[in-house]
Parts: C-alpha cells; structure tokens; sequence
DNA sequence: TATATCTCCTGCGGGC
DNA sequence: TGCCCGCAGGAGATAT
C-alpha cells in the first residue's frame, strides 16, 4: 500500500534506471490503467514514443517524469497495488503488467498493478505556487517531506476542519502523501484519537502532530517503505523493511509499545483504524 | 461550500 | 474440494 515513503523509493529508482533513457515504444495491455489519460492508450503510447527521461519528481503520492519536450510530464499514480518495474526486455512478464515501455537501454519500464486502482496520464506542466507541476497534480498539497512545507499554514487549515482529524490527515488538498498506516502511526505517537475533531486539537497538539508525521515518514524512507506483502516494492523488484517498526497499524490486540494496553482496531472511513485505548483517548459523545 | 459516502478492482483467507 | 463472502484502501464522483 504505497504511501509517501514507498513512492520516494520507487522516484529515486526512476532517477537512477530510467532518467537519461529514451522511451522507443509503449504498449499499453489494460485500458483501465490509463483511463485517467482521456485520449486513450494509443495517444499515450504515441506521444510518449522518441521522448527522452529527463527527471523523475513526486508530490504526496503522485510521481511524474519530465522529459525533453517541455510542457509535458507522465504522471503516475501507484493507487493501492501499482509497481514500477526496470526489467530486462527478455524477463518473463508479470501477470499484471498492463502497461510496458521500452528503453533504449534495452531494459523495459513496466507498469505492474493487480488491483487496477493506480495509472499512468500524460498532462501538461503548469505553475502553480512557484512550482512547475502537472495539472492533474495541482490540486495536492504540499506533503511534510517537501522543504517548503509550511506547518503554521497547515495548522491554519486543520483549525478549521469539523471533520475528525485522521479523515482531514488522509485528504490530500490539505496535506499529502499520508495514508491509513501513517495516519495510524502518527496519531498513535501523537496520543490523538483520530475521531478527535481537528478543529478542537490546539495549535500545539496539531504541530506535535505535523512533527510526528514527519518523523515516521522520515523513519520508514531510511528502510526503504513498508512492505506488507509482495505488492509494494521498488524498481528492482525488493520490499522495505519498515513494518517491523509499525507502533499501531496492524497490531489488533498486541500490547501498546507505550503503556501494554492491547491495542484496538475500529473501522473508519471503510477501513480499518488501529490504536491504543489508553494513549489515545476517543473523544466524549 | 464543506463534509460524508460510494465506487472501482483483484487476490487472499476464513467459513461452510 | 469448491464456493461464497468479507477485507484491504486511494482518489474521484456523487450525495447530503
């Protein structure tokens, strides 16, 4: 489950293996991984063909490319099972490689989803705050891990929210690249129940919070993202080992790192919430 | 305008 | 053994 720690690996992987390269084909084998891109698979395959790699760059969760043609990026988005795999053009494909392009160096790029929720969209660059990014991508915030992440404005933002804080944490116009693990995570080092209304947390509390998400995204980058199982890996194909470091997510009855409490799980937003009853206390009805 | 809910999808595991 | 169902969850669409 990709968050932002798992798409900066899979970006620094790009810049390495495929920054530089020329992209001679694509072959696009399952429509729903571009159904972002309205014009369709065989317009992506064709203006992407002849580009050169120039940069691989991230906002939150999405990740784009850059190229020598200007006023274009490829973005990419992993949505919950999207791998980006630098493969030799003679390894057998995956089973759900649904997008493949190949590289001049003779290696393929393949886009391997399982669940079809992420893809690939060709967009044109615009300015948005000073900073050139893809249109589809202008509506994400800045994430904690970009160096001109303003906390005292996101502050501001969270203030306002009647919303509980892990929903206001998980949308992305406000503050990106969090998802369900690190919301967890974070919270849970935090000592906030995510059911707590963020515009009741005082501004001291919502900036403890902004450092602890920093701190576990920082944290889970240095062991190469969480891996759960075989579907979020890198370019060459290794999972991260942050999983072994998760404090809430995951640990359903297992004794709360902090205080021994067992550790309890909720559902929330359609998915599940794990955290600790005593650290965290839910808010009064 | 702000907030909440639904939908898309596939593989796995548990229950029967 | 095989079938059915629930679960996992990011983000856009739709509803309130």
């Amino acid at each position: 489950m990709p968050e932002l720690p798992e798409v900066e690996v899979v970006r620094r992987g790009l810049a390495r293996h495929v920054a530089g390269r020329v992209v001679e084909s694509v072959t696009v084998k399952h429509p729903r991984s571009v159904r972002r891109h309205v014009p369709g698979g065989d317009d992506l395959a064709a203006r992407l063909a002849g580009l050169r790699v120039e940069a691989a760059q991230r906002r939150g969760k999405f990740l784009w490319l850059t190229f020598d043609e200007p006023d274009v990026a490829l973005v990419v988005h992993l949505g919950m099972s999207g791998q980006m795999l630098v493969q030799p053009a003679d390894a057998p494909l995956e089973k759900h490689a649904h997008i493949v392009a190949t590289l001049d160096s003779g290696s393929e790029l393949r886009f391997v989803d399982q669940r079809t929720f992420g893809g690939w969209m060709l967009a044109p660059l615009v300015e948005v705050g000073g900073t050139p990014l893809p249109d589809a991508v202008a509506h994400i915030a800045r994430d904690p891990v970009d160096p001109l992440f303003d906390p005292d404005a996101v502050v501001t933002v969270l203030r306002r929210k009647q919303s509980e804080i892990k929903r206001v944490l998980l949308d992305q116009t406000v503050v990106s690249g969090i998802g369900n693990i690190y919301a967890d995570e974070a919270l849970w080092r935090a000592g906030i129940h995510g059911e707590r209304i963020a515009a009741k947390l005082s501004r001291p509390a919502l900036h403890g919070l902004l450092t602890e998400v920093r701190a576990v995204m920082g944290e889970a980058l240095l062991a190469g993202g969480t891996s759960f199982d075989a579907l979020y890996v890198n370019v060459n194909g290794q999972s991260g080992y942050f999983e072994r470091s998760l404090n809430a997510y995951g640990r359903e009855d297992e004794p709360c790192r902090r205080c021994g409490a067992p550790m309890v799980r909720e559902k929330f937003m359609n998915r599940s919430s794990f955290s600790c009853p005593r650290c965290q206390r839910r808010p009064r009805p």
